[in-house]
Order: C-alpha cells, then structure tokens, then sequence
RNA sequence: GGGCGGUUAGCUCAGUCGGUUAGAGCGCCUGCCUUACACGCAGGAUGUCGGGGGUUCGAGUCCCUCACCGCCCA
C-alpha cells in the first residue's frame, strides 16, 4: 500500500465512514453471552430541538467508552434512538406550518400547508397536526443522523428506534397497563400545575423556577361584624373573588384575636373565615395570606388541609370563568361564590371575566384604586420566584383535572435505595439525584392534553344517561397494543357506539413523554416482545447523560426499572457536562451564542472535534474554545507523518521479522519499558470512566517519549543498510509501539487511526483488520520483550540528549551541528546505562568524540560537558 | 434559604496516598528549514495554588471559616 503524501482528513474521514457502514463492525451480536455484553442506554436526543455543540461533545464522550469496551472484547449493545414525541416537536410544527391542532376540526387529507406562513395560525385537525409532526420528525432525526455518522459514532444503526413509533408505542402502553394492574397508577381529579398557553398538565420535573417582576398590592379586607379591617399583600389579586379563607400565623401577636372570626373580601363582600396556620409567614408581606383557589402550591394544601370550598375562575386558556356571586343563604354545590352584596359582586366580576389573568389584575386594580377605601397603601414592587413550565412563557396555573398518576411519593425511600446501587461518575451527580428525590411532593402526573404522543390506552364505560364513567375502564389487551383508542373501538363495542350512551369514549390524552422515554432501556431490550432478550441485557452497563436531566431521565428510568423489575435499569451513569461560551455562559438560542456543530466537524474534523470533547472529563463544563481544536488538529497531523516515517522504516521488511523476539537492542527494551506503564494507567483510567486521563498519558507518551526523543535515537539504525540486529530491533520497536499507540489513541481518534491500522497493521494475525475490534494493548503483547540488563538506560539517553540539545540551542546552532567533544561524568551505577546508549546518542546527535567518566554530579544524573564543532565558515 | 461543584501561569486545564524546586497545551520571547512533521524542533520567561486560620516534620492536596463564580432545589 502506498502510504499518502499529505494528510487530507476529510478524504480519510470519508473514506473510512463508508468503511464501517459496510463492514458492519459495530454491530451488536445476539449470540453472545451476558457478561461479554456491555449494554448502552443512550438517551434518544430531541430531534427538534436544535442540533448544537453540546451534542457533538457529550455523545462522544459516550463513544470513548464504548469503543474502549469493544477493544476490550465486549459484544458492544450501543442502539440509538429519537425522541420526537411530545411538546418540542408540536411547538416546532405550530411555528413552522403556522397552524394549530384543534380536535374538533375534520381531517383534510389533501390539507399541505406551506412553512413561514403569517397572520392568525391555521386551525387544522388533530390527524393532519400529527401528520405534520411526522414530516417534521423525520427530517429532524436526518439532520441528526447525519451528524452522529459524521462523527464517527459507533452506533449500532440496525437498532435504530424513534419514541413514536409502533414498538415505543406498544412498550409505553404495555408499562402503562402493567402499573396499572399493579396498582401503581391511578386516576384522580385534582389540582394539577397546569400551562395555560400549551393546555396541558405538566409534572413536577417539568417545572422550572424563574425569577420575575411583581407587586405586591395591599387590600383592606373587611372584618364581619366589626369596623375594622385587616391588611393583606397579595401579587395575584386578580384571585381575589376565588379567595377562601384568610390566615395569619398563630404566633404571631398581631392578628391572634381575629382568628376565628370572618373577614369580608373587597369588590366582592365575600364572607371568608381568618384562620391560623405555621405556614402564613408573619415575615411576607403583612403577615396576612388570603387562601384561593388556587394562587400556588400552599392554596392546595391549605384547601385540603382545612376542607376550604373550592372556588375555581380560570379556565385551561387562563381565561377568567364566568361565575355567579349569591347571597349566603341561597349558596348550593354548583354554586359556591358567597357574597354579602352580590349585585356589587357580579358587577364588579363582570369587568374581570373572560379576560387573561394579566388584564384581570389591571382591570382589577383599577377599580380597587376607584373605590377609595380598598388599597391600604401604594403597591410594592418585588421580584419573586414563580414556577413555570420549562418550555412555557407563562407562570404556572393549579386547574382541577382528572388526570392520571403514577405513584412515585410511596416508593421514595426504594428509589434513593436504587440511586444508591448505581455509580454515578462523577459521583456527586448521584446526590443531587438523590435530593431530587428527597423533594418531591407529588405523583407523577401522567396524562398530557396533547396531540402528538403515545395515547392513554383506556376507554370509559359511556352511561344510559350519557355520562362518562371513568371508574368503569375498558383497557385493550396486551395483543392489540399499540392502539389508538380515539380510533379505535375495544373489543364488544362498535365504532357507532363511540360517545353514546349505553357505550364507550377514549380517553383523549397522551401520556407524558418521559412516560415513554423512562422506557428507553426497554425499548431497546424489546422487553415488551421479546422477555428472554430483555433478561440477557437489562440492567445495562451504561448509561451517559448530561447532568440537567437527572431529575427526568435518569429519576423517571430508575423508576420504572423498579416497578416493572425491581431492578436498577443500569450499573453506571456517566454525567457529561456542559459546552459554554467562551464568557462561560451556557450556551442558549435566546442569548444567540449558540455554535453550529456541522461546520465545525466539517472545518476541524471529526477526529479533532472528539479530541476537544476528549480533553474534558466528565461532568466538567468546558468553555467553547477553538484553540483546543486546533491542538487537536494538530496532533492529528503529526500523528499522521510520525506514523508515516515510522512505518516508512519497516514496511519494506517482512513482518516475521519484526516480532517482539526482534527487539534485541537495549535501548529499544528500555522504551518498551517505559510503554508498559502507559498501557496500564491508559487501561485503568477508561475502567475509571477517566478516558481524559487516558488521552493526556498517551499524548503525553506519543509526542514526548516517542516522537520527540525514541524516534531521533532510533532512527540512524533504521536506515542501516544491512538487516543487521541494531536495525531490526529498532524497526520492531517501532513497529510494536505504534501499534499500540494507535489502539491507544482509537477511541478518540477513530478515523486517523483506522487508516494508518491499514496501512501495514491489519493483516497482523493477531489483530482484527479494524482497529476498533482489535484487542486492547496489555503487558501481555511485550512479554517477549525482556527489560534491559541495566537501569535507567532511557532515562541515561535523555541526561545526555538534553544536555546537547540545550548546548546547540543556547549556541543558536542547528540541531544537526556536529559535536566536537562530550564528556559524561556519572556516577559508576548509571556508567553502565551511558554505555549502552552510547552509539545511538552519538549518531543521534552527530558526536565525534564521546567521553565518560565516573564521579559525582552536582545534580541530575549526569554532568555534561558539550563542545560544538566551529560553524563552518 | 438549603445543597452540590469550582477558584492553580495572560488563556484553557492537569495535579495520584499529604512528600524533592507545582505541571501541560495555547499565547509570549530566543533560536533552528534537522533525510516524518515549520500545523515542526530545541531552549527560555511566566505562579500570593481565591483570602484567613488550623492539623502536620511537611499542605495546591486534609480540617474550619470567609469571599466570589456556576449549577441544582426551595
């Protein structure tokens, strides 16, 4: 084979693509036992999310692990998914089609709406919205295949799954099913945190905190019975006619003696009870809390705990509700709204209602203004912390729903248990899964008022009369699934019967995504299908994650590893970090600082993009900085032409020549000596999941001890004329320690390193004809090789080379200048070493005469004495 | 407010069990086209290891404390 002349990464890269997607050298063989099995959960990224650096930087890191595990001689299980169910991908279609999902509209089967439309959204229906997302879908998971194929992940393609399609389906209905059946998923009809703009319920791990602008507003509540009054602060006045009760906290001196009594609210007369409760914080505001139905979590609670009425104005749109304030004695079930004047009430409801929450609060604080008696004082500008969906524009509202849950509460203590089987690297990661789990305060809600999901399998019993029964569940069985039940009848009914009385409904939500994504281990194993191939996988290895979805991914896998198992869904979990800008920002499309990855793999190579990725260990964020990927680039390059000289020396020799029995030379044993060790700490940092170390130790050894130093010893008796020993020993050298170097340097450099593997190292009967299903370097391979009779024969090289090297440097002469005279003076235990690198020293360096003597140096292990030849005139 | 992580050269980061004079790369300076590589080679300069206190014969490393940055959770 001619080796190239220049390298040209991107012809290599492309060369040896195409390679591997023939080869088929990264597929997964069923046939093999368990414990040669390492088993990868990869968690599908979101198709429709953007594709951005981070990317590129966490799912190689998985890649250097895996392909460690596979030289290793593991049966490498690496499937690759897409998760484009849910939210993400309905926001996408929404902003790209411009249109909307609503279920009421009939499907248009010729409906092909054109992207980058304006003006008011096109509502369209439920089938042709999904139709969409699927278009969509299917370009995005293109774009990302592309790019994990351009960097050279070593996936196992025939595995390839999306969270959407029949198999995910059928395995998240079956989980569905089977909780249900054991009890571990119910159905409830209470407050749920609720996004206005998506309609939907959302769970606790979807809620992210933000801080935002506020007032509080002062209003004078009214005392029954007495002229008097009490103040309280509220910043969701707009709630003021759902408002239940009034509390103080009981300590607290200000307020003891109203307790007890009824406070009336302003604008609406509302006769509500003053109670006493630990958690109204005589520090917030005056003290004085009213309880609505709901402002936040607290109003929950507080209406459970003290069995408050329940006095609901917002819609699911955030729109306020129309309701009807009466007098106390006529109050009834359907009608809970109590006001001591409630000609008043409704008057002043009507300016409110039918607006968003936003403009409630200003019509409302505008009438309280015209009152006169109503504001106690001017409003207090704020900023507080309120919860919002994480992919919401608007604060979180609590909205009654029926919905289903997933018990997660009761098993709090079996799931930190779980947590605590796994090792999480770096193993703080696993504490702050722990205190995710210490925190939660509710079940899991299941259910999603969406479209594009994995429906809820269940229909409902519909009544003579019409009515829903939700207790009465018709499931379909585990053969039909996947089903969609609002197309679908179940079994005994036909589809005339659907929304009849005396027939059935569907159910018409979606689950959860991370209902289905939990399921990612499952979904791979096929444990829904196939129970024998499930065993022999699960749990598996591995699981690589960035650290900000601990508290769903990671939480939601470990969960139903444990209902549906009792298993822990995998051994280890390894926590990538983040990529920040180089201000150390995290990198985000609304500040703008977000880096494409396609171009920088195309510019810098895919090789030099893993090294970037590679200097990083995991869970360390790294910042953005284009110089690591030229250091990459650069090692790349001399990697390249090291390589090149070095099998340039060899390639025309016969290989049999050049087994380790060849390494004959002491020297050529001594840095054989100093490879041993590398091999070893490179081997145990990647069991330690520290694949940086291992790069950094092979750098290190590859351009130092290698290329910098055995190279020049090396290299005069390389090009020896006769096949003497000095030449053959050194061309095994060589020969060997390359070889090595590159299955060192595989993991993170899979393309360079494959093709120079081809240049003379496939055929090796030892070896596989790819470098990555060839076998991890062990001591083993150099056990032929004894060490040298003497110590420190390279280190006794070196004294000598630097102190030249550093003679010529500071004399500004060229590394070639010839050496007059160099006189060695060592101590009489290293004389031995000198003598053995004698001759190479000499022709390394261009000596012409070489003196040793014995004493003792002031430091180091050898005086050096150097005089340079005169320059020639 | 609670928790977790971080703070080492101008920049990006290593630093093993507490042990010699604290390291690398980039950048900077001085040279060198050397039969692989100038994307290279050789040499050089560069540190209050965030501050303070403690343990120890000895602390970048262990303990306490404070400051700042980031993240997670209230």
């Amino acid at each position: 084979m001619e080796l190239p002349k220049k390298f040209k990464p991107q012809e290599i890269e492309a060369h040896w693509r195409q390679y591997w997607a023939e080869t088929g050298i990264y597929a997964w063989d069923p046939a093999r036992g368990r414990e040669e099995t390492f088993a990868v959960d990869t968690p599908p990224p979101t198709v429709s999310g953007s594709l951005h650096i981070g990317h590129l930087f966490s799912y190689s890191q998985q890649d250097f692990i895996v392909r460690f595990q596979r030289m290793r001689g593991k049966n490498i299980f690496f499937p690759i998914g897409w998760d484009d169910n849910g939210l993400p991908t309905e926001r996408r279609v929404q902003n790209l089609y411009n249109v909307r999902c609503e279920p009421h509209v009939h499907y248009d089967p010729d409906l092909k709406p054109e992207r980058g439309q304006k003006g008011d959204a096109t509502p369209i229906s439920r089938r042709n919205f999904i139709e969409l997302c699927q278009v969509v879908t299917a370009e995005d998971e293109e774009a990302f295949k592309r790019l994990w194929t351009l960097l050279g992940m070593s996936y196992d393609w025939s595995l390839e799954y999306a969270t959407i399609d029949d198999h995910c389906r059928l395995t998240s209905q079956l989980s569905f099913l089977e909780l249900l059946q054991q009890g571990e998923i119910y159905q409830a009809e209470r407050p749920v945190m609720w996004d206005v703009d998506f309609r939907t319920a959302i769970a606790q791990a979807e809620v992210a905190d933000k801080e935002v602008a506020s007032a509080y507003h002062f209003l004078r509540f009214g005392i029954e019975g007495a002229d008097d009054y009490l103040v309280i602060a509220t910043t969701r006045p707009e709630l003021l006619p759902a408002c239940v009760a009034v509390l103080v906290h009981p300590e607290d001196d200000r307020y003891r003696d109203y307790i007890g009594k009824n406070a009336v609210t302003p604008l609406f007369a509302a006769p509500v009870p003053i109670m006493a409760d630990d958690k109204a914080d005589p520090e917030k505001g005056t003290g004085v809390v009213m309880v609505c139905t709901y402002g936040d979590q607290t109003d929950v609670e507080w209406q459970r705990e003290f069995g408050l009425p329940v006095r609901q104005v917002l819609d699911r749109d955030g729109h306020l509700l129309p309701v009807t304030f009466v007098a106390r004695e006529q109050l009834s079930d359907a009608n809970r709204f109590a006001s001591l004047q409630p000609d008043e009430a409704n008057e002043v409801y009507r300016q409110i209602q039918g607006k968003y929450v936003k403009q409630a609060r200003k019509a409302l604080i505008e009438m309280a203004e015209a009152q006169g008696d109503v504001l106690d004082r001017p409003r207090e500008d704020i900023t507080h912390v309120v919860r919002f969906y994480e992919k919401g524009e608007r604060p979180l509202e609590y909205i009654p729903a029926r919905q289903w849950f997933g018990r997660i509460l009761d098993h709090k203590e079996r799931l930190i248990e779980q947590g605590r089987k796994i090792r999480w690297i770096p193993s703080h990661m696993g504490i702050r899964y722990e205190h995710w789990v210490e925190n939660l305060n509710q079940d899991w809600c299941l259910s999603r008022q969406r479209f594009f999901g994995v429906p809820i399998p269940v229909w409902y019993r519909v009544d003579e009369s019409g009515r829903t029964c939700y207790e009465e569940c018709i499931l379909p069985r585990a053969d039909q699934l996947p089903i969609d039940p609002l197309s679908e009848a179940p079994d005994g009914f036909t589809e005339e019967q659907r929304d009849q009385p005396g027939g059935f409904t569907a159910d018409p939500d979606v689950l959860d995504t991370w209902a289905t994504s939990s399921l990612t281990p499952q979904i791979a194993t096929r444990w829904a299908v196939d129970k024998e191939r499930h065993k022999r996988l699960f749990p598996m290895d591995l699981r690589p994650q960035a650290h900000e979805i601990i508290r769903t991914w990671a939480f939601y896998t470990i969960t139903k590893a444990l209902l549906h198992d009792d298993e822990i869904p995998w051994r280890n979990v390894a926590i990538s970090g983040w990529v920040l800008d180089p201000d150390r920002k995290k990198m985000s499309k609304s500040q703008g600082n977000v880096v494409t990855p396609e171009p920088i793999v195309e510019k810098m190579s895919a090789d030099a993009t893993r090294y970037w990725s590679a200097r990083a260990r995991l869970g360390v964020d790294t910042a953005y900085d284009e110089q690591v990927f030229q250091v990459g680039r650069r090692l790349c390059t001399k990697l390249f032409n090291a390589a090149k000289f070095a099998v340039g020396r060899f390639s025309d020799i016969d290989p049999a020549l050049l087994g380790p029995e060849a390494v004959t030379d002491e020297l050529d044993r001594a840095v054989v000596c100093e490879l041993r060790p590398l091999v070893g700490r490179a081997t145990q940092a990647f069991e330690e999941f520290d694949y940086a170390q291992a790069l950094q130790l092979t750098e290190e050894f590859f351009w130092q001890t290698f290329c910098d130093n055995y190279l020049e010893l090396a290299k005069a008796r390389t090009y020896d004329e006769e096949l003497t020993p000095g030449r053959l020993s050194a061309c095994a050298a060589l020969r060997l320690t390359l070889r090595t170097l590159l299955r060192l340097f595989a993991p993170f450099l899979p393309y360079l390193t494959e093709e120079i593997w081809h240049w003379r190292y496939a055929g090796d009967a030892d070896m596989h004809d790819s470098v990555h299903r060839s076998p991890w370097p062990s001591a083993d391979e150099f056990a032929a090789i004894p060490e040298p009779a003497v110590d420190g024969v390279y280190a006794a090289a070196i004294a000598v080379v630097e102190a030249v090297r550093k003679a010529k440097a500071e004399a500004n002469r060229s590394m070639k200048a010839p050496v007059e005279r160099v006189d060695v003076m060592v101590r009489p235990e290293t004389r031995a070493a000198v003598e053995t690198v004698r001759d190479d020293v000499v022709r390394m360096l261009h000596i012409e005469t070489f003196a040793i003597s014995e004493g003792e140096p002031e430091q180091g292990l050898a005086r050096v004495e150097t005089k340079l030849a005169p320059p020639e005139a």
